[in-house]
DNA sequence: CAGTATCCTGCAAGATACTG
DNA sequence: CAGTATCTTGCAGGATACTG
């Protein structure tokens, strides 16, 4: 994974995606890549216990509007990334929390978003450069 | 970074971006994230030299249109992730390379896609139990 | 071969209002 | 508080045809 030595024979097109079906894994890859996906579940582990309540994760995540925050996290719970627990109070409460599986994406998506922090200023550049010519 | 141990405060919301502009840090998630983004960048990573003309990288990414193909590469040729050459020869040739910023993306984005080869069977089957009740 | 150009459509997602 | 429901809109992206 990862390699970076040079190749001499041009790549089998199923090495990409070990997948007899390669719709499906588009499909996951995107959900994955999602830009409100990442931020719920990355928003998540800095609770304790990985754990929080619906208008907690909304404060952290600047530009989230209610509604894609309530359908990226039924997406999640079907995904199995993220459980819900609704407390019969009132006013109600319903807390997320990462499940084992959400947890295996963690690192994943933390690495994405930290290469994202650290380049955006170059990418930036190279758009200006890009643009005027 | 991918800090798993629990924490007994809440987080600062300013934790997940370190950028000022948090509209910008979503943005180029949004890129990087992209399905055909990852597709491209993976695939010529599998050539000799990182480096193949449009038509082979066609070949290896099945579902893709040629206007997407044609779309994702400008856009990664913007962003400074892949260069772009042209032959003036008779059929054209153009070929798209790597860049070394193109090339520190691979890391991230070729754990992403393992974790979605290693966990989609799983992913499937939470889908199901969830859509049957 | 490696593109443009044009047309067309569905759906992602915002805004707003309502509710258990 | 944590949602639904409804309406509306932009634009991602497919299909098709043409070209240097």
């Amino acid at each position: 994974m990862g390699k970076r030595e040079n190749r001499t024979k041009p790549p089998d097109p199923a090495t990409l995606c070990k997948s007899k079906d390669p719709a499906a894994v588009r499909e996951l890859l995107t959900k994955v890549g999602d830009k409100w996906s990442i931020f719920i579940l990355l928003t998540l582990e800095m609770f304790p216990d990985c754990r929080a309540r619906f208008s907690a994760v909304e404060k952290c995540i600047p530009g989230i509007s209610q509604k894609m925050l309530t359908v990226t996290l039924r997406n999640l719970e079907r995904d199995g990334m993220v459980s819900r627990e609704i407390f019969p109070e009132v006013p109600p409460r319903v807390e997320y929390q990462l499940t084992k599986l959400g947890e295996t994406l963690l690192e994943p998506l933390q690495a994405l978003l930290d290469w994202v922090n650290a380049n955006s200023e170059q990418v930036r550049k190279s758009q200006r450069l890009f643009d005027q010519k």
